[in-house]
DNA sequence: TGTACATCAGTGAACGCGCGTTCACTGATGTAC
DNA sequence: TGTACATCAGTGAACGCGCGTTCACTGATGTAC
């Protein structure tokens, strides 16, 4: 039967929080609607009252991750800028790794969205781009998220430009830290 | 009808091949059975004598495409140690990252391979030891495929022991840099 | 404020589809004599 | 070396299953008067 429109609201609200979670831990092709509606405890069939397809789901969900995310870590750093400890004892902890649910949407879709749709790929690129601001904070400088993903995010964004930004700024960064490491132990 | 234990060899051999390209292009999920065999030439029912199943397909296909990429990338550098031009040149480039049927398996399959089985976990952590020996070689110095990666490759390993030293050597690394960073910019 | 009716959130069964795997069958290959 | 027979690589149809999506239906909610 119908619902309240704040009921309506709040539904649609616990379907993308589900779906944010089971998809973080499961992945997006492992997790299906049904597994979602009945974890809000609903049935599948009521799902099209608030999405489209699951596509649109997969892209709201990976959004309020990430904001999720990105907002817990600049509240642990308490503002305080260039906090690297606190970004280190959090995202690349042990737990965080056992924890994919909870955690950063980045970490865990990265290879999957490079097959996903357009929209799913928009909504990861956003993600990346809080992910790198994070990263670049906590360590004082422009780190293009520290590198080593830079293959397969390039990948994942629908962005064209930002993929090869990603790679050639990393191409240069490696480069010129071989050069920095060489001068200092006195080589070449 | 039977064939020879050439032939059968051959086609094995095919399978796996074909696998491999297919499955770092679309990935695990988004590759059937019957893709493989078709791009072979033959059809589905003919594959479960050649493997047990679909996981040990792709297993076989993962240790595959490193063995492929890990030997390109050290005829490329051609012996010299520390050739981190030609890995840039060819690992971080743009051809790479539009031709992941032939790439790095690792950047194509990071996150999809932690929802997958332990014979496709254990194939995975082989291909990145690799990986890390060929960042390790070109960098001249232990970098842990250098750093970024560090989360979803430690969730994408069956080996609890290296999850655990990848994400801690990773930290250490980090502040370290940091402190050197600092120290040169006068800093602190 | 009260009433009559259109709307629509949620149900639960059904749809078509593609998947991994199985199976009876065919006939060339390998082997035992 | 020749023959008779067991083996088994490959075929193509079938299996059960879970998926995303649709649909007729129910009844509380929202709205027009």
């Amino acid at each position: 039967m119908r619902r309240s429109q704040k009921d309506t609201a709040e539904t649609r609200a616990n379907i993308i929080e589900a779906a944010s979670q089971i998809l973080r831990a499961r992945g997006i092709e492992a997790t299906s609607v049904a597994d979602v509606m009945s974890a809000v405890g609903l049935t599948v069939g009521g799902f099209y009252r608030h999405f489209d397809s699951k596509d649109a789901l997969v892209a709201e969900a990976i959004e309020t991750a990430s904001l999720e995310t990105t907002a817990r870590h600049s509240e642990k750093s308490a503002g305080r800028e260039g906090d690297l400890v606190a970004l280190l004892e959090t995202y690349l902890s042990d737990a965080h790794r056992k924890n994919p649910g909870r955690g950063c949407p980045v970490a865990t879709l990265c290879s999957e969205v490079a097959h996903g749709d357009k929209t799913t790929k928009k909504a990861f690129t956003g993600a990346m781009r809080r992910l790198f601001g994070t990263v670049d904070a906590a360590i004082g400088q422009r780190s293009e998220g520290d590198r080593g993903q830079a293959l397969f995010l390039s990948r994942a964004t629908h962005d064209e430009t930002l993929a090869c930004e990603i790679l050639s700024a990393v191409r240069e960064r490696l480069l010129e830290k071989r050069k920095s490491h060489r001068a200092i132990r006195g080589k070449d």
